[in-house]
DNA sequence: ATTGAATAGTACGAACTTCGTTTTAACTTC
DNA sequence: GAAGTTAAAACGAAGTTCGTACTATTCAAT
């Protein structure tokens, strides 16, 4: 029989499997269908890359590095590719000649519009079985856990 | 102003955007912190290959395959550099001698133990923030959205 | 039995990624 | 203006995925 206090402050083990066995079915279940109708396909980094520059235009290559946590060179591959898709374009700022300021092209644009609606549909299909109230208090919780400091 | 049947039957533009949101942010907060005890470090295929072999001991490639759907060809390379490590072992079952049953070697299980404790404590800290009852409730919910059918 | 098709798995190689090291260019500062 | 610092890219090594081709068995049907 567990204490008051082990209930109270830690979540039981049971509690730890199901939240995993939860997660696990879910990577596999929600893993977005590999670009169905584009031509040719991004990786994932190159897709988060997309959608920084999206976010944030005029932007370096730093910046991405450090928001996404990978180290320069591998922003900067990313960027190649994406630039030679056409899908960004580099441009020298005339403050910081050294510095490179992104923007995505009309086509970088609509394609990172197209992921960003694919996972919003893969949020849709995920809050569709719950109720309104559910889905309320769900997404209350995971913001919680989420914006929570350790 | 939205129609009673939208707001009751889909989630709302906001909703979604704070799910997404919160995942987003989740993906980066919770990424596993690449092996820090152990000597050599598996990429997250090798990963998921070890637990599976470590929950269905005697099982073959293909059946690691099908469930983590990617090609055959990928479990092999998979399943080489395990053995190569040490940590899985391939066995000729007599039934049918073109098959192969996968276990793992005692390193195997260690290594796969330790990869679920790490999975394991992810979750834990999620699950911190957040109240006894409201656990409860989370894991209900997300219960249900894995096991909802399409 | 024998031949043909199906099946489990592997070998091999091409294309692609990540990321450390090195290099270039442009500020800073003293 | 010389030295150090910073942004970014070039280059290359190591490792991954996955398609094609191949081997070894098993199954099926005549």
């Amino acid at each position: 029989m567990p204490r008051y206090a082990d209930v109270m402050s830690t979540p039981t083990d049971d509690q730890l499997a199901s939240l995993g066995a939860a997660f696990d079915a879910f990577a596999r279940r929600y893993k977005l269908p590999d670009e169905l109708g584009s031509e040719t396909q991004l990786n994932e980094l190159d897709k988060q890359t997309l959608i920084y520059v999206a976010d944030h235009p005029g932007c370096g290559p730093t910046d991405i590095a450090r928001f996404l946590a990978v180290p320069n060179t591998t922003i900067s591959s990313a960027t190649d590719r994406l630039a030679k898709r056409g899908l960004l374009e580099r441009h020298r700022p005339e403050g910081d000649r050294r510095a490179v300021a992104l923007q995505l092209s009309a086509d970088g644009k609509a394609r990172a519009d197209a992921i960003v609606a694919a996972y919003r549909d893969i949020c849709r299909r995920m809050l569709e079985p719950l109720s309104p109230a559910e889905r309320k208090n769900f997404i209350r919780m995971i913001t919680k856990i989420v914006h929570h400091e350790d």
